[in-house]
DNA sequence: AGCCTATGCAGCC
DNA sequence: TGGCTGCCCTAGGC
């Protein structure tokens, strides 16, 4: 082309400033197209207009103050102080409604935060539901008090170096905690003398999705990457083996590269199952170390199975998940491409869905439409689910997915422990708490969050039989305890406890009033100066406060 | 303090 | 269906 044509085509330069007035940039618009249209010669028009179609409109170097989120003047989203404000254009960030903000969000009120149940059976009709919900099972009796401190200790080691992607608790050693990162990295920390931590940087290439002991022997670990292996490891050695590659040729592209997602293990048939991103189940004889069978398709051709868990009290039944929105129930005797004996509906990406722990007839889901799913009984209808319960736990690249996690040793089975992605203003601090959600009412039990840990915690695990939870924040892990000589609270009230430490020196009983936006003087913007220092391990003492 | 970026999903054509 | 683009509360490093 021509240099002269180049020059021609340019796209118009317009400078939009903030003081401007609504009539004086309308009038700018107004003159821009003057000046188009008083063109004389005819080409340059015709190449203006052709440069419009080609999407070449004018350069618009605006000096307004604009929304990141929507580009339009008139109001800014962003954190104002440490209180995020949304933009009105959009849905609602929480319950992705239209018509309203997360401030103003219908789920998220002061006494109950994000956390009530809905039912969205708007399809039947109120009586229907209200019937069902008097006669239905009633509500599963409320965790003993204990187990829901007041106080906590939290003890923080970093030893990832990058994000935690899986954590798993020792079966039987109770103070071995097993973590898994991006990387591929391995971590097992004993955290009862805290600084006592292996990292096997050499068992996976990259990340770690998914970890589970060895029923026949606990010093042996399984474990699944995205790098398309699943591999065994004795934790005392370090020694591991690979049982399955999906990619024995290494690396021929994206489109062909194998990676495994969701795994478990069957004890009963003695396999491990794990699932790719391809839709593909696979199914491991754990002593004879090699595939059996064929790979079965049980998700979307193409799309990834992000999850799976057999039933702790029936063997044969297994439950799936992945990125075609589904969350699957199939009889391990007879599975076959199409052949689940439920399909569980999701909105968007489903996350994670386990089996109750014990009993194995509930279902909890987590899906990237910020919402729980519950089914009361999988011996009842699974039409529907029984409550879905709106919680922030948006999909961000940059995060690992977030996964509600049974209680194991909650024997009424409706305690769920999942972490928040919106942050709330806790005094000037913007912080994003682990959430207790009794899945039986939709009740947001406790909130747990320290004004030192500013990141946000997607990866939580709690202990099998202590009163102990982990907590995987970035490259940080957590354990969170009962403080020592804690007395145990009565949830009569049935209160919302807020757990937090008393690391910050001035504010006393203030901490729990988050109703100020503006009360940033303590700390600054997001609490970012009251990060711990770059100390390696550190522990906190706790105190209570409640609202 | 402010810029940069790794990177998964969804929506668009 | 596939390839491309864009993204609302990230986190850490330079």
């Amino acid at each position: 082309m021509a240099p002269q044509t180049r020059r021609t085509s340019f796209p118009k330069v317009i400078i939009e400033k903030d003081t401007d007035s609504e009539q004086s940039s309308s009038e700018e618009e107004e003159e821009e197209e003057g000046e188009v249209s008083e063109g004389e010669n005819g080409k340059e028009v015709e190449e203006t207009l052709d440069a419009k179609r080609k999407g070449k409109s004018p350069i618009c170097i605006s000096l307004k103050k604009v929304c990141k989120v929507c580009k339009k003047a008139g109001h800014e989203a962003g954190f104002k102080g440490a209180t995020y404000i949304d933009c009105p254009m959009k849905p609602c960030f929480l319950c992705k409604m239209p018509g309203h903000t997360t401030m103003t969000c219908p789920h998220r009120v002061s006494t109950e935060y994000g956390v009530i149940p809905t039912s969205l059976r708007n399809s039947r009709n109120p009586f229907a539901y209200v019937f069902e919900r008097q006669l239905g099972p009633t509500n599963s009796r409320i965790k003993p008090a204990y187990v829901i401190p007041d106080q906590v200790s939290c003890a923080v080691i970093r030893y990832h170096s990058r994000r935690v992607t899986s954590l798993e608790f020792h079966p039987t050693n109770n103070n071995i905690l097993l973590s898994g990162d991006k990387k591929g990295q391995v971590g097992v920390w004993d955290f009862g003398k805290v600084y006592e931590k292996i990292v096997y940087g050499n068992i996976h290439s990259c990340i770690v999705n998914n970890m589970r002991f060895s029923p026949i022997n606990d010093g042996t670990v399984y474990a699944a990457s995205s790098d398309g292996t699943i591999s065994c490891t004795d934790l005392e050695t370090g020694i591991s083996l690979s049982l399955m590659n999906l990619n024995p040729d290494g690396w021929q592209g994206p489109g062909s590269w194998r990676m495994l997602y969701g795994m478990d293990l069957n004890k009963e048939k003695g396999v491990v199952l794990v699932a790719d991103n391809f839709g593909y189940l696979y199914s491991v004889d754990i002593r004879a170390n090699n595939k059996t069978g064929e790979a079965i398709l049980i998700h979307k051709r193409g799309s990834k199975v992000v999850g799976l868990h057999c039933n702790p009290v029936q063997p044969d039944l297994l439950l799936s998940c992945g990125n075609d929105h589904y969350a699957r129930i199939w009889d391990m005797r007879r599975i076959e491409a199409c052949s689940s004996l439920y399909e569980l509906a999701h909105k968007r990406v489903v996350n994670s869905a386990y089996f109750s722990p014990l009993s194995g007839s509930k279902i909890v889901t987590t899906s990237q439409d910020n919402r729980l799913r519950v089914w009361d009984s999988i011996f009842g209808n699974l039409d529907s689910p029984s409550r879905e319960i709106v919680h922030s736990h948006d999909f961000n690249r940059h995060l690992t997915p977030f996964r509600a996690e049974w209680d194991p040793k909650d024997p009424s089975e409706s305690l769920v422990v999942v972490g928040r992605y919106i942050s709330e203003n806790y005094n000037g601090a913007a912080l994003h708490p682990i959430d207790f959600i009794d899945i039986s009412t939709g009740q947001l039990v406790a909130e747990i969050m320290d004004p030192n840990i500013t990141t946000i915690s997607p990866v939580n695990k709690l202990h099998p039989c202590d009163d102990v939870l982990a907590s995987g924040s970035s490259r940080s892990l957590f354990i969170w305890r009962p403080k020592e000589k804690c007395e145990p609270v009565e949830q009569k009230d049935e209160g919302k406890i807020i757990v937090c430490s008393g690391a910050g020196k001035k504010r006393g009983g203030k901490f729990g009033d988050d109703s100020d936006a503006s009360d940033g003087d303590l700390f600054s913007s997001k609490g970012k100066n009251l990060k711990s220092k770059k100390s390696s391990l550190k522990s906190y003492k706790s105190q209570k406060v409640k609202r």
